[in-house]
DNA sequence: CTCCTTCTGTGATATAAGTTACATTAGCCC
DNA sequence: GGGCTAATGTAACTTATATCACAGAAGGAG
């Protein structure tokens, strides 16, 4: 597992990657297994190795909103921010690819902050990031009409796929759009009608988009 | 100045006050004023002293909807972040109330991170508290009708201005919610009716909210 | 191949929100 | 007071999205 970290944390310093592997915990997931639901309480920060999850924000009555994608070599912004607080977690996580994470506990991300400046840029770069992913995700929901907010959500997964061909539903997609099916699959004929992509059963291939 | 700075951020050390008074700059705002636009560059952290300012998400085509206010005492969670990484600011910040900032250069604010722990833990729950404030944003906007989105609005300004009488005007409301003035009017008029608040040429009174 | 389930397409209708178009009112300046 | 401007009220209409109700199609299991 050691070489693994050096290679996806490339920006991890050789003592800070030897205290990561002498410390941390590492756990698998399978897909489909939610790693934390809202409410419960963070008791460690995760460090994706393989795999992806999907982050959402959810609704009291079940709905749940697609918020980003966590990736090899990425961390949960919010696990790290809350943990340091011993906060409830305000978001769900959802593995769509099996994972392993590292969890490195809550005191070790607190001590690192302080000794390795490569772990505090690391952390810092990661709050950036999501919190302008967050505001773009915003920018979409505040100031665009479906058609367009539809487009935004296949071009995220066109990127983290690595491929024009996405394996969704329109359910699927109509639950993390936080809409109805039949309005997903009306907005997708139309695009398809338009020659911006091409629909097969459970599939979606993007041309122009 | 220093006696303020003090009592405002009062977990700060005092090695920290002691670092701020000698090295930051002080910046007076009137109101109305924009500290910053999108898409300008950041080059320092920005500490409020006194006054109210408010943080909007702007669209291409002139729209501004409302994120949250800052206010003496706290932090703008995106300067510190985009600071750190020489970045172009996502938000538009205005100053509701005539104001004074101190401004910390981008070189201090990374040097203290190391230095102080009370600098450090003050950063990180800026972070955390406007990451949630943002989640809560996003919940409203991709969850809530407008009916629910205008009282979660007029709860925050509430809360800010410490009163139940708040001096805004329809249109006002509409363009931080991203909607047209009319539909204000009509929702405003439905809460009056059911008694929840009373509305007065430039104020709203809000009575059970 | 047949049955069954899941996914997709589509019309009809309901509702929330956006738009257009004015009328009315409140406060300010003279 | 009279006139002006900004703010508010409201009706009529359009449009986007949500909901209901099915019908058909694709693919897996037997």
């Amino acid at each position: 597992m050691q070489e693994p970290i050096k290679k996806l944390f490339s920006s991890f310093s050789a003592p800070l990657v030897e205290e990561i592997e002498k410390n941390a915990v590492i756990q698998e997931f399978k897909a489909g297994d939610i790693i934390i639901r809202t409410g419960q309480y963070i008791k460690s920060t995760v460090l994706v190795i393989s795999g992806t999850i999907k982050i959402y924000r959810e609704d009291e009555d079940g709905g749940e909103f697609f918020m980003y994608y966590l990736q090899p070599g990425q961390a949960c912004a919010i696990s790290m921010i809350c943990a340091t607080k011993h906060e409830t977690s305000q978001i769900m996580a959802k593995v769509v690819e099996d994972a392993e994470l590292i969890m490195v506990p809550l005191a070790l991300m607190d001590k690192w902050m302080m000794q390795h400046r490569s772990w505090y840029e690391f952390v810092i770069e990661t709050y950036r990031s999501r919190f302008e992913e967050v505001l773009d995700v915003v920018d979409n929901i505040a100031f665009k009409a479906m058609d367009e907010r539809l487009i935004f959500y296949l071009k995220r997964h066109q990127k983290v796929a690595n491929s024009n061909k996405l394996n969704l539903s329109h359910q699927e997609i109509a639950t993390e759009l936080n809409t109805s099916r039949e309005v997903i699959s009306r907005l997708l004929k139309k695009l398809e009608q338009s020659g911006l992509l091409l629909l097969q059963r459970n599939q979606i291939e993007l041309l122009k988009i």
